[in-house]
DNA sequence: AGGAGTTTGTGAACGGGAGAACAAAACGGA
DNA sequence: TCCGTTTTGTTCTCCCGTTCACAAACTCCT
């Protein structure tokens, strides 16, 4: 947006890229699972689900990285682009609003091997204190500041309800962090300085049915009733 | 893309726009709920955390819904939009993967008043036959296509493994599912009237993660070993 | 060593979406 | 009835992202 410092390596990735960079890091995990040491960028397009025209623009933005003629060193890629999102390192992460959706998530291990660490579980409910959820103990609210300047959090996920995540978001942001994905179903306004992503799965529910609607043109009457 | 046959209400609403839709449905709704009968595009605009021009053109697609000096119709506006998205009407969903994310999903009440419901919980695991989740018994994935069946289902969500999720798709695909709502962290592929729309989580930490390591420039050093 | 074949990196054309700006329309008050 | 005020619907311009197409670069084979 502002004109960045251009001092440093402060290329300037576009954020349709952004978006991209970690498709393409699975895409690269699984083909070097796979055994996979090379591959051209349309066998990376096609595991990523992309153009390749696309792709190779998208890898530009980081650098030269592949050889013409050969292709890319899926694992000196893989690396870059770690390196270049920034998971090369744990990030240390809060969950707060530990109910469904929250426990789901402090049980996901893929997050862990993809460089994310969840150092902590808040719920404001006394009745969910000190249980004990993927090996965390559930701590109350209250602890958000004590436990993001302990670990040095900077990412904070908000799974409570709407009613309560600009609360949640207002306290997050004012002990420090800066990047927060909300799953509640609410806008959350935030100082400009910090980021907020939306996870919003009645949404795109929403989506599938529009389309779904005109594949049906009109009337998807008769299962209504049934 | 091609030309619509023009007859009936074929209107072309660009995609971004369609992706919008269910925001304003849901700020309409809270204002609604609010007491608010009638509201302009700014109020509605800010609401939904959106410039007022691009709420205004969006709506523009659906038709002249507003009132020039007056503004929009809450109750009106709300039920215009649940009509064009197609949420005037319940459609059935179906959960395939009753873990950890497919059990917080079938239990989310959030789905069912905006318009979907939960005719069927399918897994593979024989272990988890028989349990019951949110008031559906889970049911072994073979059960499938009588199910898409008998209910009219068209749209299917996958909460498997990765690996699984392409099987879990194709299977879909031949039983006439024609939308699904992809968890797995995986790309899956499937013929071009199918829609797929996937969310991983992953993808968002990482490009919060790409943002935070740009804000603190270069070295987000002192935490890595704490 | 040289030429044929392959694949990357990028310039350029194209399309779509975002936002500013304004004319048209409705309302209210005199 | 007429004028000022408000707010919509739309036009116009700009920017970002996608895709095509091709020259540059590298490998391998003869
Ligand atoms: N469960 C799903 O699959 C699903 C799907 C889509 C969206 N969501 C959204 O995710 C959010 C959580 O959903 P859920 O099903 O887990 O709800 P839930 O009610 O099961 O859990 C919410 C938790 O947040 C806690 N909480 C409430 N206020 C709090 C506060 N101020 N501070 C800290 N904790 C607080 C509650 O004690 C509770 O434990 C909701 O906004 C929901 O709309 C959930
Ligand atoms: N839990 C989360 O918060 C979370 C977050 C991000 C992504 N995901 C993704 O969502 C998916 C589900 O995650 P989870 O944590 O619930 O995993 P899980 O292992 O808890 O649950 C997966 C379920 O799928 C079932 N299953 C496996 N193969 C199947 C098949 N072929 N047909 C039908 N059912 C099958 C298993 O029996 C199991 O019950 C995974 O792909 C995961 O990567 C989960």
């Amino acid at each position: 947006m502002t004109a960045r410092t251009s001092s440093e390596t402060a290329r300037d990735i576009p954020e349709a890229t952004v978006a991209r960079l970690p498709v393409y890091l699975r895409a690269l995990t699984t083909l070097s699972e796979q055994g996979t040491s090379t591959c051209s960028s349309e066998e990376l397009a096609v595991a990523a689900g992309v153009n390749s025209a696309k792709l190779r623009k998208d890898l530009s933005y980081l650098g030269s990285y592949g050889t013409r003629g050969v292709g890319y060193d899926v694992e000196y890629l893989r690396y870059q682009i770690a390196r270049e999102i920034g998971v090369t390192q744990d990030w240390p992460v809060v969950i707060v609003g530990i109910g469904n959706l929250g426990q789901a998530l402090a049980n996901y291990s893929g997050f862990r091997s993809r460089g994310f660490r969840t150092v902590a579980l808040l719920d404001a409910d006394p009745a969910r204190r000190d249980e004990v959820v993927a090996g965390l103990v559930v701590r109350p609210f209250a602890d958000l500041e004590q436990i993001v300047h302990d670990h040095a959090v900077a990412i904070g996920v908000i799974a409570t309800p709407a009613v309560a995540a600009q609360d949640v978001a207002d306290r997050m942001v004012a002990c420090g962090i800066t990047s927060i994905l909300n799953f509640a179903p609410t806008v959350i306004s935030v100082p400009d300085q910090v980021d907020v992503r939306k996870v919003d799965l009645s949404i795109e529910l929403q989506i599938l049915a529009y389309h779904e609607q005109r594949k049906t043109q009109g009337a998807p009457s008769q299962e209504v009733g049934a």
